[in-house]
DNA sequence: TTGAAAGCGCTAACAG
DNA sequence: CTGTTAGCGCTTTCAA
């Protein structure tokens, strides 16, 4: 069908010079309402779009945002999301014409080399900016080998507020319901991970004066046995804790299978929240609680901050509030039961 | 640091004109050796990367690849392990100068809605070539909209044979160690899937005669005692399977904990193999072995097909053998122990 | 409000 | 083997 339509066709479709077509496409006010017109059908009549490479050497500005993230190593099994953060910002930048390229940067990649690879880059496609996904939004060396040459970068965080740290917030949701026994396995993969969850969980506790966290707090491990056994250990005994946060959703699985075989009703005898949300949880039954990741909508975000910078190169824009985290309430959340 | 350096910086640096260098980059044979050392010196010494946007509309060839891929829908949750997929294709690109652009398609999306994004995206970019990632490579109308436009198209199946079906390599690999009396336990995600894998099973286990499969077929359910009681009622009777499969990790580690709650010693008394790799099975007590899925490198292999085919346009290439699935062998298999 | 002219950085033709 | 001449499709800058 159409093969190389050019400005040219559709300026002389439209019996102007080409230049009021660049108007009407680059939204100059500019132009008369029937010159406009009149281009505009021309362009749909022809199914035109303007070459990117074209309005890149001309224009200076590539229409290309960087999206730089960390390549999985086989030991670095954390799971990345990029099925779901990808099509998001994807999505977010095309109605602006804006494309999103890959740059993947070896995990602990030494500094020299990764800024050797932003520059070849940079210079062969040179981004009109850069998405700093986690867990690189921390490493000053790649934002400065891309702010020295002039890309602008911006990171899921926004200016907004800092981000949340799930088991802080997961926390946060029981002491709300009262609950102050609340117990946390952590997942035996990504252990820094691990370690902010649990540091945000125990502060909670801590706030409130609870010491659940000297008596429950354990580490998941992939026997599902030994899982099951943690689970008994703390849940027979009377003083038992009336919730429980697991890092993995195959841990609050395990943990309600074990608290149904001991007659313990989840949610009255005991709440359940899972850090990680998974098919499976909503179709356990009672469907268990999980904290729902925006990773996909802050990156989309990000995407449009960056867009809107760019356009409005001056304008004080006030950036949107970053989404937060939020909690998928399912049946496996009650109040507490009563104060122990 | 290096801001704007043009072929005809590193030209002059060089003391040759910029056709010269272009040759250089191209990998002309028609340059006297000395020239060649020099330019190739400017070109380090400058830190000179060419502008791909110029290339692409000097040379028609854009060195863009687009990767076409169903995003994810909320219910869809097939995932489709795009953390591994895009890294791997990227570094197959990346020595050959080319770039992987992002393509998301909508699941079950009108092939008139599909053609008119591609016919956008097309326009745009005016990519060299496009891989249909699965389950877009069954898709004709994609395909069609591809190369109606002149845009050869690769899928991860490449010119080799057919992709083998994990649940039958998986049944075919307990055969050859003797088992006959093989379960099979479906995965409760992606019913297409599982049918496909259920079915390469079947007619592996019908090939040699056996009808395990006609006792020992199961659905996998999200919860835990489900599974759990499943195991039971296969394991505890005198004759019961002396291998099972499963589709989820998850279940694997659950038969393998009823497995030694019952005092049946794996791989003894029972070999198990998920089609589902994971860090947890790995780990477990004994490690279960499972399939390893290669998509990552059959994606890397659609890539440098693309390209070889993109670069001699004529020679008559001979495409590498692609990738099988393999299994990652651990302590969980052992030849069947006994006929039954 | 519009058009004409001048490139952006590179490669494909040709000459030498 | 090397340099020269034209553009690629668009936007910018300047005139009209």
């Amino acid at each position: 069908m159409g093969k190389g339509i050019t400005i040219e066709d559709v300026a002389s479709a439209a019996g102007v010079s080409r230049q009021t077509v660049s108007r009407v496409m680059n939204q100059s006010p500019r132009v008369s309402p029937e010159a406009r017109t009149r281009v505009e059908q021309a362009i749909a009549a022809l199914g035109y779009v303007p070459s990117l490479a074209a309005r890149s050497m001309a224009g200076g500005r590539s229409r290309l945002l960087l999206a730089v993230f960390e390549s999985p190593s086989p030991e670095t099994q954390a799971t990345l999301g990029l099925d779901r953060l990808l099509p998001a910002g994807t999505l977010a930048c095309s109605p602006h014409g804006y494309r999103l390229l890959l740059e993947p940067i070896a995990p602990e990649s030494a500094p020299a080399a990764s800024d050797a690879q932003l520059a070849a880059t940079i210079g062969a496609v040179q981004p009109d900016g850069a998405i700093l996904l986690p867990p690189l939004d921390s490493r000053a060396d790649l934002r400065a080998a891309l702010e020295s040459r002039k890309v602008p970068v911006q990171t899921l965080h926004g200016t907004g507020a800092p981000v949340e740290n799930p088991g802080e917030a997961a926390a946060q949701h029981l002491l709300d319901r009262g609950h102050r026994q609340i117990g946390f396995i952590t997942g035996p993969s990504d252990p820094g991970h691990a370690e902010y969850c649990l540091a945000g969980y125990r502060s909670a506790l801590a706030r409130k004066g609870s010491r659940a966290h000297r008596h429950f707090v354990a580490e998941d491990r992939p026997d599902l046995g030994d899982v099951l056994d943690l689970a008994r250990a703390w849940l027979v005994p009377t003083i038992r804790p009336t919730a429980i946060i697991t890092m993995r959703s195959e841990a609050a699985l395990a943990v309600l299978h074990v608290a149904q075989a001991l007659k313990l009703a989840v949610p009255r005898d005991l709440s359940l929240i899972a850090l990680e949300d998974d098919p499976a949880l909503a179709r356990s039954h009672p469907p268990v609680a999980a904290l729902h990741d925006p990773a996909p909508d802050r990156f989309a975000a990000a995407c449009t901050r960056m867009i809107t910078a760019l356009e409005n190169r001056d304008a004080p824009r006030s950036d949107p509030p970053v989404s937060a985290i939020t909690l998928t309430e399912r049946a496996s959340l009650a109040r507490a039961p009563r104060a122990i």
